[in-house]
DNA sequence: CATCCCAAGGCGAACGTTCGCCTATGCTGT
DNA sequence: ACAGCATAGGCGAACGTTCGCCTTGGGATG
């Protein structure tokens, strides 16, 4: 364990330790016989390369570092997963810094990264999308991406398609004959909840039906919060025949209560979800939903982001990824009379 | 960007760079003014430390390295998360390598963690429970702890206590007067599957009933598993009134595949879960099941290695954390004349 | 007035690499 | 027999730190 180096490699092959450092890159003119006794040695005295010492000379650690809200639910977790995946694909390694929600640890985690001198830094941490700090010390260091808008810009963006998000769940809710569409947001500051707001709102306004904000309740993206938000609808507007819910665990919870205030799903009011979150194949019932490539977003970022590192100077071009939607048995026609 | 270094910021105060090294770690005799000099002159130029040199020269990396099962399912990410968390309070770094679901790229990962002189390693991937060259390298490597079971042992273990975990929901379906109780498993080459089983099998004879394998199905873990396993255990064994499922995932698909068939839960069929999911809080009806300090978990973890890696000959202490019973609405009486 | 001491800061070395250039050796050709 | 040359491998420097010891100079002390 007392790391062994070059040196102690060379000593016992009886060679400068350049020359080993050579023949373990395969790099320089060496000697079949030097090149074998040199590996000999090295592995009977079970040298590992130091990846630090290679780093500091090199000027390239080989590291990507990664700031995510909360890894604990599916969707910000499939998002590393695949950016992990691909980044061992290019034989990089993956620094972790999970967020406080409120995200004030952000700027801390971003020196850590910067002294680590990581090659990249991948973002998704929407609680910082307007911390203008967060944006200086993006654009100041390594190259980036992000998952999420940067208060200033100036940051290459990967996501996925909000419109369709929004609007192929409304769209196909008004197609089965819905008038009164109430919809479970995720926290009403984010941006990502905003924009399916407006598309919603949007899509709504081109067929004719007015926007009613008494049809809109934040469920905070949690299960609770999506129980709890139906309650308050139901309360509020017994008239509604359909929800759209911003995400799938939001959705669980809707289900849920829609079934404890005894209206069936789909027969009497029909529920859309977002994410195509595992367990939506199996809710009762299951669950129409969006179905989000989280995992190839994640892999998506990487790619950008070595892009972004090899010509630094190329224009951030952003990438948006398609979604699609999964017909499942929650959706039905408005029931008679509405 | 281009890497300013303790020698600029030295020049630029007119000291040597080691003067600027002591300020900046707050160590040597340097008089207020000097200090407040170079302090300014770090700040004017943007000096940002290199941990990657710091780290040569102090060997130590302030870095952990977790080898883990693919994280896109709750249960790991939680443990990853708490590992997270954890290791942050203490000022460490996390390396994140995800496995491939056999486990068959975990050596190389080792290494690579090796190469970068983590101070310690953190498993969490069962699927290399049996490999051999795993264990062999763990011992030979930076102080480790994991979450499973070593080849070999010799690596201390933090885990979830197993007798609960499988004893605690059995006992609670046969004080409800439950006999014919099913299992859906995880992955049946797991031991954590293998150590529930052998547990519900004792529990069973404990309590004068026999072991029936043909009550038991393997569920791979997954939702989609559980729902087919329980088509199964239905279609072989129509005379099931209870089934314990290992995981809550698998249970979202056991009670999908129960109102498929037209049984009621908890009227006709008890179902008991494990892990609490959060979504098994809301699911139809709410799952009885076993809370899992899976957060806790992690953050023991890294308690445990920080230990290890201070006093390097300490004994290999296990660390067993206790899991608990949060009852819902899944479970009831067994139906009269069973 | 010589001595001693202490505070402030300089300096060399080391951590383990990679890189580019230099040297020594032995072989070819005439 | 000697110039010329390719080839194997040595060597110095650099990457950016930290650490411990050394030097300098000024003020207190006898």
């Amino acid at each position: 364990m007392a790391s062994v180096s070059l040196r102690d490699v060379a000593a016992r092959a009886n060679v400068s330790f350049q020359t080993v450092s050579k023949v373990l890159n395969g790099k320089g003119n060496v000697t079949p016989a030097t090149r074998q006794r040199i590996i000999e040695a090295a592995e009977e005295i079970g040298y590992i390369p130091n990846a630090l010492a290679r780093s500091l000379q090199s000027r390239s650690s080989l590291t990507l570092g990664v700031i995510t809200v909360d890894f604990s639910n599916t969707t910000p977790a499939q998002f590393l997963v695949g950016i992990e995946r691909e980044a061992r694909r290019h034989g990089l390694s993956v620094i972790l810094s999970s967020l406080e929600p409120d995200g004030s640890d952000c700027v801390r985690y971003l020196r850590v990264l910067m002294e680590r001198r990581v090659d990249g830094i991948i973002m998704n941490a929407p609680a910082t999308e307007e911390d203008e700090e967060v944006g200086r010390l993006l654009r100041a260091g390594p190259p980036s991406v992000s998952l999420h808008d940067i208060a200033g810009g100036g940051v290459p963006f990967v996501g996925l398609e909000s419109e369709g998000t929004a609007a192929f769940p409304i769209r196909h809710l008004l197609a089965l004959g819905h008038r009164r569409i109430a919809m479970v947001t995720g926290f009403r500051q984010r941006h990502s909840a905003q924009r399916r707001t407006a598309i919603y709102r949007q899509v709504l306004t081109e067929h004719g039906l007015p926007y009613d904000p008494l049809l809109v309740e934040d469920g905070e993206w949690e299960v609770e919060g999506g129980y709890a938000a139906t309650h308050r609808l139901l309360d509020r507007a017994p008239g509604i025949t359909a929800i759209y819910v911003q995400n799938d665990l939001m959705a669980v919870g809707v289900l849920n209560a829609l079934h404890e205030r005894g209206r069936r799903v789909p027969d009497d009011c029909s529920v859309v979800g977002c994410d195509d979150h595992p367990v939506a194949a199996r809710t009762i019932p299951p669950l129409t939903t969006v179905h989000m490539p989280f995992f190839d977003a994640g892999a998506a970022a990487v790619r950008l982001l070595l892009e972004r590192i090899a010509s630094r100077s190329t224009p951030p071009n952003d990438v948006i990824l398609p979604v699609s939607m999964v017909y499942r048995a929650s959706t039905a026609s408005a029931p008679e009379g509405t």
